[in-house]
DNA sequence: TTGTAAGCGTTATCAT
DNA sequence: ATGATAACGCTTACAA
């Protein structure tokens, strides 16, 4: 049991409880002797300090909140290990929820977290989340709010993002460069902004190069884009438009499903139809074929979110005033063998 | 701003802190008109305990910590969705640490956790790890420990485990029923006791069907046991031992990096060498070959140790006993193509 | 250089 | 049924 309080050295040593907080933080109006001895009884008697304690004087809580749409994930898992690294060097701490891709449980989430008061709050929004209520929530708290990757444009706070839109007209582009012209896309559901950027970078690529956008060759995966949507529309567009030479999946799962099916059916890649995903998933990379695939900068935006979320905190601490910076991360297309 | 404190209601309310404080909490001796009136201001003014003052009154912080070796990791990613599920039942935070394999920055984690005063603390250990006087200062604190999958057998908590032995026991028996009789081990490093014990379940599982235990033919992987493990070495043992028919890998990343190479060397698996991994990663199953497995179960592993925790946490507050339990969950395995 | 005392916002004990 | 008061352990203005 490690109970020792500043009151026990105080009187063990016979001096004020002052004094001995003083001389445990360094200030300089105590001699150099007394702080000695205190210090030395702490770390015998191996003194920390009552994080509670601290916690309701300093309010703040040396904490910060983050919210994520689902864990199992390649891309988020590496985002977090951003986070945690920046967290880690100004000896934070992360509470990390998982809202499951449910706006209800953002909510909720964030209500928790605002109880919790932590000193700020990091969220990457569910797909579900169209409305921005529980955002405001948090500014009206006035604790700092970074968003990234899922983010609301109409929020007013920081943002980290990758230009989904510029990547996914690079990407379409360079299929078109390839040699592709009957180009399907499996778009993310209607909500999160990334699954509109994309597809509007589709659109944009097909347009510039004079291809004529054709929206039955557009599916739309659901709320999870996951290796089922892959799977499932790839056997419908295969029956549905023999004639594609090429698909550009909204990410690396669906990419994922669609190479299964395709691998099923004994549907050449990239001969008969290429496939390009979106994220880099290291999955990406030991499949076969080897997906070609966005490399998304998970780490990158995990530890930039956190860096600009730590230095609002600070501001607000010397209550300087903050402006919020919406950041674009690069991208890059990793050419491998699916296309 | 959300500050209302119990002070200001009263004063609003022109009533005492502590009839406040009673009302909202439901004690029984209060009139009702007045808890009535007091709950009312309380939802009108947006009054929420602040925790801070409550956790230190309280001396618990309705908070655990988790400190995981890696989490850009399948198997682990689905432990932390599991005890983050049992953590949200029971209004529980989460403060999650990556020890990145190294037993420095999980004793640094330790510390942190143990002065941050969370009521409980969740850990598998780093590969690295062959001390424990770290997790006896847990316990020394008086903090509820329980150990999972990496675990060290002569710490005194709760452990939550695979029985990795026999698991892999089964597994090799069953590749010998199989046919195989040539069976190739890429065990991982000597420290984690699943590396030895999976080790241990190879060997029995040989001896016990009467194939000659032979060292030789048992590969050591680093302390990352990656991907790269599995490509390195099973380019190395196609050379040095072309005889071989199977390889059973201490994990499906090491797995995933044997086939990746005998795909490219245009060795037919199963039909020259077959392989077997070990913990079922969603992305075995979207291999070509798809990779037979063992089931390890994630996500339970996680619910099982957060609800054992929470289970002596509230032992400890009601000063009950608690009586140490060591969970075995079992495993199975995931015939596929690769065998 | 050292110490007193107030206060952070609760909860709990004990009177009234 | 209600309230005064102390306490949790720390920080910090203000005295001495």
């Amino acid at each position: 049991m490690n109970n020792t309080t500043l009151k026990q050295i105080a009187s063990q040593l016979g001096i004020s409880i002052t004094t001995v907080s003083k001389s445990l933080k360094g200030y300089s109006d105590v001699s150099e002797k007394t702080k000695k001895t205190v210090i030395d009884l702490a770390k015998q008697l191996n003194y920390t300090p009552n994080s509670f304690a601290v916690n309701l004087r300093t309010k703040e809580s040396k904490t910060i909140g983050l919210i994520i749409p689902t864990l199992v994930h390649d891309f988020f898992s590496n985002v977090i290990q951003g986070i945690l690294e920046e967290a880690e060097k100004r000896d934070y701490l992360v509470i990390i929820l998982q809202s499951n891709e449910k706006l209800e449980f953002e909510k909720k989430q964030i209500d928790l977290l605002l109880n919790k008061r932590v000193d700020g709050i990091l969220i990457s929004l569910s797909n579900e989340t169209g409305e921005f209520e529980h955002l405001k929530t948090i500014l009206s708290h006035n604790t700092p709010l970074v968003l990234f990757d899922k983010i609301a444009k109409l929020v007013n706070c920081s943002k980290v993002t990758i230009n989904d839109r510029k990547a996914a007209y690079d990407a379409v582009s360079y299929l078109i460069k390839k040699g592709y012209k009957k180009i399907a896309h499996f778009r993310g559901a209607y909500l999160p902004q990334n699954s509109i950027d994309r597809f509007l970078g589709y659109k944009k690529a097909l347009e510039d190069n004079n291809i004529p956008y054709d929206s039955s060759l557009v599916y739309v995966c659901d709320n999870n884009m996951d290796f089922e949507n892959g799977y499932e529309n790839a056997k419908k567009i295969v029956n549905e438009h023999p004639e594609i030479d090429a698909i550009f999946a909204v990410t690396d799962l669906v990419a994922i499903g669609i190479i299964k099916y395709l691998n099923e059916v004994e549907i050449a890649i990239p001969q008969q139809i290429a496939v390009l995903g979106f994220s880099n998933w290291f999955m990406s990379s030991v499949m076969s074929p080897k997906l070609s695939t966005i490399d998304q900068p998970g780490f990158e935006i995990g530890k930039k979110s956190a860096s600009i979320l730590f230095d609002e905190i600070n501001l607000k601490k010397n209550n300087s005033p903050v402006i919020f910076q919406s950041i674009e991360l690069g991208t890059s297309i990793i050419e491998r063998q699916s296309t």
